[in-house]
Formats: C-alpha cells, sequence, structure tokens
DNA sequence: CGTCTGACTTAGT
DNA sequence: TACTAAGCCAGAC
C-alpha cells in the first residue's frame, strides 16, 4: 500500500507555516463541530484548517486524539462514506452502531450515506454554533 | 540518521 | 473502472 516515493527527498520544503500544535486544534475545532447525525471527510477537514493536502495529518491527530475528540470522532469517515478509522474502536462495527444511533443511514455494511449525512465544516464556520476557529 | 508507513485525497494513465 | 504516482508530515524501526 505505500507508495514508495522513489528518490524518497524530493519532498518540497517550503513549508512551516503552520505550527503542528496549531494545525492539531483547527482540526480538534472543526471536529468538535460536527453536528449529531452528520459525517464529514478528512479531506473536508482538511481543507476547512487550510491545508487542503494534509488530510493524512487529519488522519494523523484523529490517531492520537483526545478524549473529548474521540466521542465525536466517529463522524469522520474518508472521501467515499467508508469508516477506514472503524478499528480504532476495535472494530467499524462499533463505529457503525454509534453513527445509527445518532440517525446515520448506511449504504453498505460500513459506509454512510454521504448524500444524506454529509456536513461540510466550511459552511458551518459561518454559523453562531462555531467557537473554536477565530479569525487569523 | 535514513527509510517506510499511515484513521487520506486527487490526478493521471 | 482500476491501478499508479504523488503530495503531506509525524512516528516507528
Amino acid at each position: 500500500m505505500q507508495r514508495r516515493r522513489k528518490t524518497g527527498t524530493e519532498r518540497r520544503d517550503g513549508r512551516a507555516a503552520t505550527p503542528r500544535t496549531d494545525f492539531l486544534e483547527r482540526v480538534y475545532a472543526v471536529v468538535r463541530q460536527i453536528p449529531p447525525g452528520r459525517v464529514t471527510t478528512y479531506g473536508r477537514i482538511a481543507r476547512a484548517v487550510g491545508a487542503a493536502r494534509s488530510a493524512r495529518m487529519v488522519g494523523w491527530a484523529l490517531h492520537r486524539c483526545p478524549p473529548d475528540v474521540s466521542d465525536v470522532a466517529h463522524r469522520v469517515v474518508n472521501r467515499n462514506g467508508e469508516l477506514t478509522g472503524g478499528w480504532a474502536w476495535g472494530h467499524p462495527a462499533i463505529m457503525r452502531a454509534l453513527l445509527e444511533d445518532e440517525g446515520v443511514t448506511f449504504v453498505d455494511e460500513f459506509q454512510v450515506d454521504l448524500a444524506r449525512h454529509l456536513w461540510d465544516p466550511m459552511e458551518a464556520e459561518d454559523t453562531p454554533d462555531s467557537r473554536g476557529i477565530p479569525e487569523p
């Protein structure tokens, strides 16, 4: 599954614009705002925090998320609606049960109905409910 | 200290 | 439609 970049050191070096702690805080802030019964994707979160190409970092952030974020982390799925992070709960079925308990429907055993429940953090930023994302 | 992997996504072939 | 390449960046070895 590894892409195995041939040269290995070819990545661009122009980063360091976003401290990782700040990145994590932003990710967690977005995840906390996901309403019950809704789901969003890693890529959408990445875009919302200003790191559109760092979807993997979002996954990494959730892998080591604090307890409060863990409570709503099951509302984050991949762009296909699949419960890729389901094993973090021991088994994807547990994650699915959590989502179903909130009213989320599934199109497959481990695939949510994104068309019905997808929540876009970019739109929610404007709602009065947003509290974790200060203006830059 | 170098290399690979990963709760991902997009674009190209 | 399926598979490959590449981009991101922090850990584990």
